[in-house]
DNA sequence: AGTTCATATTCTAACATTCGAATATTAAAA
DNA sequence: TTTTAATATTCGAATGTTAGAATATGAACT
C-alpha cells in the first residue's frame, strides 16, 4: 500500500507537474495553452503529461488536433494543494478548521 | 513556489517514509521501536529520519540514549494521508464531503 | 497524396536518490 | 574511564529521474 501512495505523490513531486496541475485547477485546457503558460518546452510537456495519465490525475478529450487536458479529481486536489498550502506558507489563520 | 510544494511531496514520495509516518500517527515512537515494527536496517531507517527532519515533517525529543520521534502536525499528516487513501483505495463512501 | 499543425515518443547524457557497509557519536552503565 | 547501547553519518555502487534533441504520429486541410 504505501509502494501505491509513494507512486502517487512521486507524480507530484516536480515542479512542472504542479505548475501544469495548477494551470488545470480551474477548467480543461489543451497541451499548446498550458505549454504557453508555463513557458516550457513543448517535448517536455508531454512527457510530465504522460507521467501525470499514467496515475489518472488528468484526462483529456479530443477536439480535432488539439487534446484538452483537465482534472480527474479537482476537487481532491484542490483540497490536497490547499493543505500542503497552510503547512508550507505557514499563516496561523490559514490553519484548516480540523487542525485547530 | 512549485518548488518548494514538490520538495515536500518529494520527502512522502517513499514507501519507507510513509510507513514511518504511519507507525507515529497514534504517538510518539523510538528509533529502534520502528526499526522493528517496520524491519527496516536502522541505518537505512536514520537516512529516513533525517529527510524528514529536514522537511520538518518529524521532530524528537531525547530520553536517555534514546530518541523518541513524534510527527509535527500530525493532524495535518492524517488528513493528506486519508485524502490520498480516499483517491487510491477508491471506495465511493470513503470520498470526503468536499468532494461528493 | 502531400502538407501542416498539434502533440507524443524515443534516446541519451546529466543528475539525483537509494541502500548496504563501514564507521562515528554520544549518553549512561559498569 | 572503558564499555555498551542507541542512533547518526559517510561513502560508493546501483538504480531512477530529468531535460533536450531528434523523430514520430495523426488529424485536418489543400
Amino acid at each position: 500500500m504505501y509502494r501505491q501512495w509513494s507512486d502517487f505523490f512521486k507524480v507530484l513531486a516536480h515542479p512542472t507537474r504542479l505548475a501544469i496541475i495548477d494551470s488545470l485547477k480551474d477548467g480543461t485546457r489543451c497541451v499548446g495553452d498550458v505549454c504557453e503558460i508555463l513557458t516550457v518546452p513543448q517535448p517536455n510537456l508531454s512527457q510530465h503529461l504522460a507521467i501525470l495519465r499514467r496515475e489518472r490525475i488528468v484526462g483529456f478529450t479530443e477536439d480535432g488536433k488539439k487534446r484538452c487536458y483537465y482534472l480527474e479529481n479537482p476537487c481532491l486536489i484542490r483540497t490536497l494543494l490547499d493543505l500542503i498550502g497552510t503547512k508550507l506558507d505557514r499563516k496561523p489563520e490559514k490553519q484548516p478548521a480540523c487542525c485547530r
